[in-house]
This record gives structure tokens, C-alpha cells and sequence, in this order.
DNA sequence: ACATTAAGTGGTG
DNA sequence: CACCACTTAATGT
């Protein structure tokens, strides 16, 4: 996990639950709390007014919640929100900057993991610039597997559903389905039980 | 068993 | 490709 939990708690810290589909904050809500997961699944999205949905994050146990807008006094520019049954550790917004500042320690890894996903952000964005959606889906599957511990091919099982994955990459379900089919059958891909294997 | 969500297919613009 | 309509498969209550 980024930060110690004792230690969060320590600094005000509380635990919070959320179902399923619940929002943690919306876009446009100014932050006011520093968000950790301890456990479950959540999703930093934005939603255009023609209903599509773009996911921006997908956030899991250990990983802090857009914190860096924290540090920028600017409202949220997505939503976060539960995409499982979870369980958050919430430090109002003074507390935690009080923290780092007495512990430069805590403060370095949080700027480490900041600019770690930042790094990654550049390169997801590499994929999302591509015009072609056969290259988009690549990129992506490609992306998710660089996390990925095991590199031989098929070790990555895609754990979302083909309407998130369109939603990650700016497509339509449709044309993602199509497209893994037509990786499957040129052997870029193995799909068993409609899990994909990357 | 019934409702809901996800995967997959065809066709149009 | 996106968008729409629709079928089939899988899950949930």
C-alpha cells in the first residue's frame, strides 16, 4: 500500500465503505480528503454529455485516489467511483499535508508514486493518440501486460469486460469485440470462456 | 424462473 | 468505425 494505514489513521484518518456503482467524489467537487483503497476496486472516469463514458484509472488495494489534486487547489476533473464493494481510509485534506510535511519520508513516496503514474499516463497516452483502433487495443493490451510479472505469451488474462476495455480506449464495444476476435484468430490472443489471454 | 448484464452478430451510414 | 437492433450466453436474486 502507499501509506501506512496505522499511520493515516494516526493523522485522522476513518474508515469509509461504498457498494458497488457509488461515487467516492464527482468531477467538478473540490477535494477535500485524501482517499486510500484497502480494499476493492475503483475506477477514475469522466462522462461526456453524449453519455459515453471515458475511464481514465482503474484503481485497486493500496492505491490512493487522484491525490495529486491535493496539492493543485483545483476541482476534481473526474469522478471516482466504487466499482466493487470497498473499503476506503479518508484523511481530511489538512491533515495529510500536515503529514508530509513532518515526514518527508511518507512525502517521497508519495511524489515517487505520483510521478510513477504520470509516467504511465504518457504512455497510455501514446496508445490513445493512434488512429487506428486495431493499434489503440494493442497499445492497451500491451500496456496492462507491462505490469504484468509474467511475460510469456497468454500469461495476462484481461480481467475486464469488453464494454470497460472499450471504455479505456475510446471505442465501442462492438469493434472491441471484433478486434479480439481477429487477434484471436491471427494468434495474438487466446480467448477461452470469453477471457481473453494476452 | 425471471431479470439483468455481458458477449456476440448483422447491417447501415 | 459508430450506431442501432437483436440474439445468445452467463449471472444474479
Amino acid at each position: 500500500m502507499l501509506i501506512d494505514t496505522a499511520l493515516l489513521i494516526s493523522n485522522g484518518g476513518t474508515i469509509h465503505s461504498f457498494n458497488s456503482t457509488d461515487y467516492i467524489f464527482q468531477v467538478d467537487e473540490m477535494p477535500k480528503y485524501y482517499y486510500q483503497i484497502i480494499s476493492g476496486d475503483v475506477k477514475l472516469n469522466y462522462n461526456y454529455e453524449n453519455g459515453k463514458e471515458l475511464i481514465q484509472s482503474l484503481l485497486t488495494d493500496g492505491d490512493s485516489v487522484c491525490e495529486l489534486l491535493l496539492f493543485v487547489d483545483e476541482a476534481y476533473p473526474v469522478n471516482a467511483v466504487a466499482m466493487s464493494d470497498c473499503t476506503l481510509i479518508r484523511v481530511p485534506k489538512k491533515e495529510f499535508l500536515k503529514m508530509l510535511d513532518e515526514r518527508p519520508s511518507v512525502a517521497s513516496v508519495v511524489s515517487k508514486y505520483i510521478a510513477t503514474t504520470l509516467a504511465h499516463k504518457l504512455v497510455m497516452m501514446q496508445n490513445m493518440a493512434c488512429v487506428k483502433a486495431e493499434d489503440r487495443i494493442m497499445g492497451t493490451l500491451r500496456y496492462f501486460k507491462s505490469f504484468y510479472h509474467d511475460k510469456t505469451p497468454f500469461s495476462y488474462e484481461l480481467k475486464l469486460t469488453r464494454q470497460q476495455f472499450a471504455c479505456i480506449t475510446g471505442l465501442r464495444t462492438e469493434t472491441v469485440i471484433r478486434w479480439l476476435k481477429k487477434f484471436e484468430t491471427s494468434g495474438i490472443v487466446k480467448i477461452i470462456d470469453r477471457k481473453v489471454f494476452y
